[in-house]
DNA sequence: CAAGAAGCTGACCAGTTGCTTAGGTTTTGC
DNA sequence: GCAAAACCTAAGCAACTGGTCAGCTTCTTG
């Protein structure tokens, strides 16, 4: 048992008391939290910061999440919570056209709504995946190749082009998170104040459009 | 002039004398700190890790480079230089299908030989981008347009559908830089101790089959 | 070979880090 | 309405942060 299941498994079972104050504290200290970790990152995010941002003393943190580390694994326990939901949507019965627009729509959507936890992943993986080496073990790898395995099973039943499934899931993942973690370039492009709306509906748009016709789909609807 | 158009100036006039020395120490530094960077950003890293990395004593850093910024300015230059001339060399004269294809194969060579620099930038623009404010100018802005308009030129011609060409280039660039940026997420997900040659080599045929088709073009040669 | 330039670094500084503790106040359940 | 539980936080800890500086050694050059 590494660091992340320990404090996992820790902060789980302290969760049993859910008092009204605790539970609205709880909140206000994630978000604050997840705020500073989407933009400094784990290493780069202090208590400090966290505390001013959720209006209160810095050791009231410390009497509802034990240390930093807690704090962090579980902003990330609930990035990954909603994180992997939208895909297992995915089955071998729907028809390929249709489910994967839906799962572009669904991770763009998820990227214009929660840019921070798209943020907070990215750089989770980008430091090395030290909280996350829990999470990428041989379930999840069992998880992963089965839903690689049904991109694979359209291709056999020639519903599609025949395209190695995992690379086709990274350039959908790459492609929608994009807009989530790369917001702040989009928007200096474009010459805007935010992302707007359009733009992501556009991209939308356009990621459906390439990525259908590049596996051999026809556009739904 | 802000922060970087500052620090740049004085660090660019700074390197007139060039001593022996002072340039070894300089690229070991400025490597040594590159590493750091890329794995923990900015305020995540700390001058004592860049010094401990690169086997000096922590005033030397201070001898060659002001300040923690004045380091960090220096290392994100590099980046930047190298970083779009790759895309400069596509033209309206050339043929989209083979401009394209080497596109994507020459990002797909940056992922791989200098995945730091990728993630350095990842991390910088999750940030909020404030030492690249400065390069995110209406230079830049122009300098996009008129990338955007090689493949408005093209969709104009007849030569490949019309798709969004602002869109495009995102979709490029971000399926190309997931291999550098989220490589611990590849090599976790195919249980490998690294992301290998092979997995560049399907993952550049995979992105150039699915992104050429998807625009219209005839995958070349 | 001498003297000036360049290179080097231990010791130190004020401010910040994550975190603890002791002793308080408020809320809850009976 | 009272005791126990939950909640709160100022003050302070050792470790670490970016950065300075005085005085040293090594190199370069005439």
């Amino acid at each position: 048992m590494n660091t992340f299941d320990a404090t996992l498994a820790q902060t789980a079972t302290a969760g049993k008391r859910t008092g009204r104050i605790r539970q609205k504290n709880e909140e206000l200290i994630l978000s604050a939290a997840a705020e500073e970790f989407a933009r400094y990152g784990y290493k780069g995010t202090s208590m400090n910061a966290i505390a001013l941002r959720a209006g209160l003393p810095k050791a009231n943190l410390h009497y509802y999440f034990t240390n930093k580390l807690g704090l962090y694994v579980e902003v990330m326990r609930h990035i990954l919570e909603l994180w992997d939901n939208a895909f297992d949507h995915l089955t071998v019965d729907d028809d390929p056209a249709i489910a994967l627009a839906a799962y572009i729509r669904t991770k763009m959507e998820f990227s214009r709504r929660q840019p921070q936890a798209s943020k907070i992943f990215a750089m989770e993986v980008i430091s090395g995946c030290e909280c996350l080496s829990a999470h990428f073990n041989e379930d999840y790898r069992e998880w992963f190749r089965g839903r690689a395995a049904v991109f694979q099973a359209w291709s056999d039943a020639g519903k599609m082009d025949p395209v190695d499934p995992m690379h086709l899931i990274f350039l959908i993942w790459a492609s929608t998170q994009h807009y989530a973690d790369f917001s702040d370039q989009i928007r200096r492009i474009t010459g805007q104040r935010r992302v707007t709306r359009d733009d992501f509906a556009r991209g939308t748009e356009t990621l459906t459009r390439v990525i259908l016709k590049g596996c051999g789909l026809q556009l739904p609807g």
